[in-house]
DNA sequence: CCGGACGCCTGTCGGC
DNA sequence: TGCCGACAGGCGTCCG
């Protein structure tokens, strides 16, 4: 479900919530994610929060060590959404649905409920520093941040066969882009997606990486993409989907040209894209 | 190193 | 109505 715009959309809302408060207890359901989640996660009982960050899809919410802890005390929650995962914000007596995993308690009553029916999803401790985590040292630049330019993206696509839509999911080239916003970025740029990474010439790239910032931060304005069950943390949908160019369009006509958008397999996953526009 | 296939898990939808 | 396969917004792992 979630891309980098969703991800940032729940950050948003979650966010005054959990600020500068100090967490209770942690409920879990179901331990059963991508990672297990394990009683280690318990060493946040008591800490304060003092700050929420996103480092691609990862959603990091900072405790420092209590006072008169042992050093090397320092971390935090890492919350990941998977495909199918969401966070809300409601009081800690509310019924629960169904696939609500984890609850955050937070003292006063407040809870940050994780809920994910298919489980790819991830609610685990980290030990700082975040950056070293194993599932975050490897990443690429943020796509919204000075590194990720056109020059970037041709000179680390040298070489390459893989087809440019995969190199754009790829994180360790860049993050945050997936299934979605690849599509609408290379049809906003105007590059077929099967095209190799490595034969692509630097302006060309300079368009892709300047497309792909326009629809995050167009996508994020709107709250993110609501095509079948994301919402942010105060349950409200993302309206970005009226305005998707490409994704999830086959066979009705280029909103651009006119010519009907297609829909094709790469790398296991549905593409879309206009051959009027796209080359 | 690179690129492609697969699996994790549940829910939904279309075709027969 | 029921069944069955295909597919879904992510991503780590394994293999050639």
């Amino acid at each position: 479900m979630p891309e980098l715009p969703e991800v940032e959309t729940t950050l948003r809302g979650i966010r005054p919530a959990l600020l500068n408060r100090r967490i209770a207890d942690i409920t879990v359901r179901n331990p059963a994610l991508r990672i297990p989640v394990g009683d280690r996660i318990k060493v946040a009982r008591g800490r304060v929060i003092n700050g929420l960050r996103r480092r691609a899809k990862y959603l990091l919410i900072d405790t420092p060590a209590p006072a008169g802890a042992k050093s090397g005390a320092e971390g935090g929650l890492m919350i990941h959404l998977g495909m199918s995962g969401s966070l809300r914000i409601c009081a800690a007596n509310a019924p629960t649905r169904k696939h609500d995993h984890v609850d955050l308690v937070l003292e006063g009553g407040t809870v940050l409920r994780f809920n994910d029916p298919r489980r790819f999803g991830i609610f685990t401790w980290w030990d700082a520093p975040a950056e070293s985590h194993p599932l975050i040292r490897d990443l690429g630049p943020e796509p919204l941040g000075e590194a990720f330019t056109g020059t970037y993206l041709y000179r680390r696509s040298r070489g390459l066969r893989v087809s440019v839509k995969n190199f754009l999911m790829n994180a360790r080239v860049v993050v945050g882009v997936g299934n979605i916003y690849a599509s609408e970025a290379l049809h906003l740029a105007g590059i077929h997606p099967v095209r190799a990474a490595g034969r692509i010439a630097e302006p060309r790239y300079v368009a892709l990486a300047e497309a792909t910032r326009s629809v995050l931060e167009n996508a994020i304005r709107q709250g993110g993409t609501t095509l079948r069950d994301f919402t942010a943390p105060d349950s409200q949908p993302g309206y970005f989907a009226q305005e998707l160019q490409v994704y999830d369009r086959a066979g009705a006509p280029c909103y651009r040209c006119g010519a009907p958008i297609r829909k094709r397999v790469i790398g296991q996953r549905s593409s879309y894209y206009c051959l009027g526009c796209q080359t």
